[in-house]
DNA sequence: CTGTTAGCGCGTTCAC
DNA sequence: GTGAACGCGCTAACAG
């Protein structure tokens, strides 16, 4: 920079207002500087900027996975509105580890990302809390967080979770059985909350399991249950890994859907509209979720620390319950994109 | 840092030392700054430390889009090598535009990223070969550059291809289609010439559509196809996208698989081994490409400027051909974890 | 409108 | 084995 400024005979403080447009500066000086920058190939040194105590112009985004396509999409979605804004995203994934979160999120404030996005190992008892992490506003979605200050990004678990299950009743099903892969997930417990109460408020009781963390456990799972003669006439999967488990498992099993079985997945599944029979789903706005997370913390950044709210903001998207084929209804619906 | 070095009754080297392990400290000093750390709960800053001139612990991350399953599990995979090796990754997309990656390289450059792992949108005239890039490692994968320095991580697009299109033609057929939806990728070249190299060994003319762009033009196109008698029998989809709306078009019109018209796609696609009927793909070993791009880019970054080597190296990773029934053929092949 | 001074937090170079 | 001073590149505060 100094180069620059003697190149253009001023000062090093007048190249940096023509680089930040802080102040008016005559507009031939201003055109030395910008030659001068050019010759030289002049580029700002971010670290510096940062170290002085401005804005780092960085965000940080910790998903679980990245090889989950509903995580990919958000971070995609993340990183659209974080380039508009001319910001950098530090991306990063906990794999579910509160550990591992709450050291990569250590590990971006030390690196000052200016605020966070992310979505929480465990909703209770986070170690997001730490004073640390006052400095910067938090995002967090799909599951929400125990601290006040924190805004949430949510889709309607419980909402949709007891449409499909109804739909299924609806279909004349008793005897549902629900799907789950981690009893310690927030969305499967919302999810598993809604299909409880659809049931029991027709009297029947809810049948839930919550191991199926892989392909073969939902075959074994499926096969023991088809040999004891109790296998269920319906199934509600609480996610897509557990979709896709169940078809393939229905599949090798050569358990037809849906005359023997029936089943509803949350969160769409690529092709699921190509798929035989084509898959009834309850989608969330996945563009969406991600989109509006980037949004909420780019509003927050916008506000001095002080003005920024005691409580944060909670908003919950709409779900839909896509209605094709493995749930026994006959008609298909037109293919619509998805996100 | 300084306040530590107070409470410790050291001096500011002394907490430096301690923290980087540079050099022998009297072991009680050093349990005197490890408890004024925790007391002070400090934690250094990473700005200044890079700002100082060492290393930024970060590397730059673009592709052109995290949408896309392919290069969404690729960032995975690079995420978990880079958070072995303690570093940040910095993500961002190009959307598959020039100028897009070259803004987006240069902001990661100021932000002192030590090294590059990209996508190149082009393989020729690439505007990173500017002076700047010379300072850190690159690493491009899926598609090459002409860059001579650079590593590249490529897997057997022509070869893939080939094959692909001789097993069509083995299952008899002669009016095989090519179909991909971006003239100017290298990718959609590489695949074509492999399309085409088997076509003309056997003296069959070959017949690309290039503009396959959405779910409609491909639906337009079989539709206008059709409608003129000339539907060609077989197809080579050039990725998932196409594969995807090629499955749609056919299942929207009617047109049976294999048996009026029999495909085969490049890539894997979810639920591949679900569909109706199963697809037929060339599988690249997508988790293998992102690993890989990564481990070299920190090999390299082990390495000082002056022993980097001046030609970098070429990695061709070999694809499978999964045979399953779209291509024509009976017999189903077990399930197999993709990625 | 423009230049000068000072210091952000760290690590290196030199003394002790 | 340890501490003091300097400077990395930048900008907020104040002169001029």
């Amino acid at each position: 920079m100094a180069d620059v400024a003697r190149l253009a005979n001023v000062g090093t403080m007048t190249v940096s207002r023509v680089l930040n447009h802080s102040a008016h500066v005559n507009a031939e000086t201003a055109k030395r500087v910008y030659w001068a920058m050019e010759v030289l190939q002049y580029r700002p040194n971010e670290a510096a900027r940062t170290l002085r105590g401005l804005k780092s112009r960085s965000i940080g985004v910790l998903v679980p996975s990245l090889a989950d396509p509903f995580f990919a999409i958000c971070a995609h979605s993340i990183n659209l509105v974080a380039q508009a804004n001319g910001y950098s995203m530090i991306l990063t994934t906990s794999h579910g580890d509160p550990e591992v979160e709450y050291a990569q999120a250590q590990w971006m404030l030390q690196r000052h990302v200016e605020g966070l996005i992310l979505v929480p190992t465990q909703s209770q008892n986070s170690r997001l809390q730490d004073r640390h992490f006052d400095r910067i506003p938090i995002v967090a979605f799909d599951t929400p967080i125990d601290i006040k200050r924190v805004d949430c990004v949510l889709v309607e678990n419980q909402e949709g979770a007891l449409r499909a299950t109804q739909h299924l009743i609806g279909h004349g099903h008793t005897n549902i059985q629900f799907l789950g892969n981690d009893a310690g997930l927030y969305t499967i417990q919302a999810r598993m909350e809604g299909y409880r109460r659809a049931m029991s408020a027709v009297g029947l009781p809810a049948l839930a399991k919550l191991d199926c963390t892989s392909q073969e456990a939902v075959t074994q799972e499926l096969r023991a249950a088809r040999g004891q003669g109790k296998l269920p006439t319906a199934f509600f999967c609480a996610n897509n890994w557990i979709t896709k488990f169940l078809m393939r498992s229905l599949f090798e099993l050569g358990i037809r859907v849906p005359d023997q079985a029936a089943l509803i997945g949350f969160d769409e599944v690529e092709m699921a509209d190509l798929l035989q029979p084509t898959l009834t789903v309850v989608r969330q706005p996945i563009g969406d979720v991600g989109t509006l997370s980037a949004s909420m913390l780019f509003d927050s950044l916008k506000l001095s620390p002080q003005e920024r709210p005691e409580e944060g903001i909670r908003k919950v998207l709409t779900v839909d319950l896509i209605l094709r084929a493995s749930c026994g209804c006959k008609q298909a619906v037109p293919y619509r994109q998805s996100t």
